[in-house]
DNA sequence: TTTAATTATATCGTACACGATTAAATCGTG
DNA sequence: CACGATTTAATCGTGTACGATATAATTAAA
């Protein structure tokens, strides 16, 4: 009977493909900014607040420090972030925005409108379904531990 | 005034996160099956229908041939899936599952259970979010012309 | 206060994920 | 039938993602 069970079925598989889909309506959104999504998601957290620790944004974005590294040091490279150790706690690096960084933020103003008309939704279904998503993610990440 | 735009209120990042709360809920039942999440994906595409192509599961679950085709190998380095071109149209690649691959299915049917009850949700909420994330991922996907 | 345990970041290996390109097979049109 | 266009996988390069481990700094304990 568990032969039934199909691919559609799956809230877990609807999460990953929509998750996918989302970064294909922002891949061409982004690639003006030089950005991937993940990296956005970096710039978001850093322009609700600058001079964040690795651990802080891993944290928000529930991402490793061996996965934040490498892709701060590329936003360094492109100028956008300076990272440097925290004097009064060497172990930490803190992350500031560079005035490049900041700017940026304004090249992103013009993609909610877009976002929200790409998911065909109102605004309200919009806000609904993020609660409840948010209310699975973390129901999940408490079983998980996290 | 979209300086107020915080990480919370995207609902891409609900999607992605809570994409990888699951993922890390899985991991350790996966585990005792030797499989990663998109494998188990590939595996359920494969118990749902037998002798899919590459394209064929690519087109089920969203994803390219570029990552199939590495992913196809490892399943079968596995031995839970033999690749052999299709006689009837060489350019295509039929997947087929072992026996092992077959009897898999089995060691998964304790999976739903575990799953639901990590979720913290009802069966009924959980049907309803799923629906709202597919019309929202497929509304995503016709917007990006897949 | 010297050492032991903990914390924060970085590094390494493995596995997605995709766009661009390639190569081979098939299809379509003259 | 021939030959250009299309289709299907595979390959390559770049960038996530994470677990395990390493390293350095801080904190706690003996």
């Amino acid at each position: 009977m568990d032969t039934k069970l199909r691919l559609g079925d799956f809230i877990c598989f609807s999460l990953y493909s929509a998750s996918h889909a989302f970064t294909r309506i922002y891949k061409p959104l982004l690639e003006r900014l030089g950005l991937t999504y993940p990296q956005y998601l970096v710039m978001v957290v850093l322009w609700e607040q600058d001079g964040q620790t690795v651990g802080g944004i891993g944290e928000k974005l529930f991402l490793e420090s061996s996965t934040l590294t490498p892709l701060l040091k590329r936003l360094e490279t492109a100028g956008l972030v300076k990272r440097e150790r925290n004097p009064a706690d060497e172990r930490q690096v803190l992350i500031r925005l560079t005035p490049e960084g900041r700017d940026m933020q304004q090249q992103t103003a013009d993609f909610l409108q877009q976002l929200v008309e790409a998911t065909g939704m109102s605004v309200e279904e919009i806000g609904e379904l993020r609660r409840n998503i948010v209310t699975l993610r973390d129901n999940l990440n408490r079983m998980a531990g996290v």
